[in-house]
DNA sequence: TTATTATATCGCAAATATACGATAGAATTT
DNA sequence: AAATTCTATCGTATATTTGCGATATAATAA
C-alpha cells in the first residue's frame, strides 16, 4: 500500500485479519485440507497433490506456520506439518461471535 | 503472481479463499464491525470512524460487496450498507466443518 | 567420503492490493 | 439554475503477494 495503515487498527482487528489472510489463497486452503485429512503430513506429498512448484508450496507452508494455523517438526530430512487446532479454536469463537452479532442486528435494512 | 494458478484449485477452495480474503484486512474487519453495530450504515459515517480517506473506504466497501459480505442500497444521495448474513451463515458451516475436521484428526503428531 | 534426497531460501518478474487526491455523477438544497 | 452534498471511480505511486528456477543446507544412503 502507499503507506501501511495497519497499526492504526486494533490488535483484535489485525489478528482476525491475519488469520483470514492465511486462508485467503486457494493453495493454502488446499494445503490445510490435505494436512487435516491425515494425522501428519510431509511437505513433499503435498507438492505432488498441488499444481505448484515445491518452492511455492514451501512458501505457503511458511505463511501458514507464521499465522500458526499449522505446526511443524523436523523428522530427519523430512518436515512434518499438522494442524494447530488451538488457533482454529481461538478464531472459531471469534467467528461465532461475529456471526451471531451480525445475525441479530439485521432484521430490517437493505 | 507470476501466473494466476487459482483456476487450478476447486470452486470450494476458491470460494472459501475469497471469503477469507474479504476479511483479510483490518480496515474491512473494522467496517464489518461498524456496520454490524447498527441496522443500517452510511458510508460517510464509516469514513469518520476509520483512519482512511473516503475513496479508500469506498474501495474496501466495494470489495466487501463483491464478496457478498455486505449488501448495499442507494437512498437518495446516500448509500446504505448492511451485513449480508446469508453469506456469513454459508461460511459459518464451512468453517465449523473445517474446525471439527481438523480437531478430530489431530490426536498425536507434532 | 561422496552421492542422493528432502526441504528451505534467494533472487527475480509479474500480478495484486492499498492508499490517496482529484474528479465525476447524481440527488438535494438554496 | 446554481451550489452543495455524498459517494464512486480514475489515475497513480508504492507495497505486498505469488510463482518459479536456481541454489543452499542438512540428513541419510551408498
Amino acid at each position: 500500500m502507499a503507506l501501511n495503515k495497519k497499526d492504526e487498527f486494533s490488535k483484535k482487528e489485525n489478528e482476525l485479519a491475519d488469520f483470514a489472510n492465511a486462508i485467503s489463497h486457494p493453495a493454502r486452503v488446499a494445503i490445510l485440507k490435505e494436512i487435516a485429512k491425515r494425522e501428519s503430513c510431509i511437505c513433499g506429498e503435498i507438492v505432488e497433490v498441488l499444481p505448484l512448484a515445491q518452492s511455492t508450496v514451501s512458501q505457503h507452508l511458511k505463511e501458514l506456520l507464521k499465522a500458526e494455523l499449522i505446526k511443524g517438526t523436523v523428522d530427519g530430512v523430512k518436515s512434518c506439518y499438522c494442524i494447530n487446532y488451538k488457533t482454529f479454536e481461538k478464531f472459531e469463537k471469534t467467528f461465532n461471535e461475529f456471526f451471531t452479532k451480525t445475525n441479530s442486528n439485521n432484521p430490517k435494512c437493505c
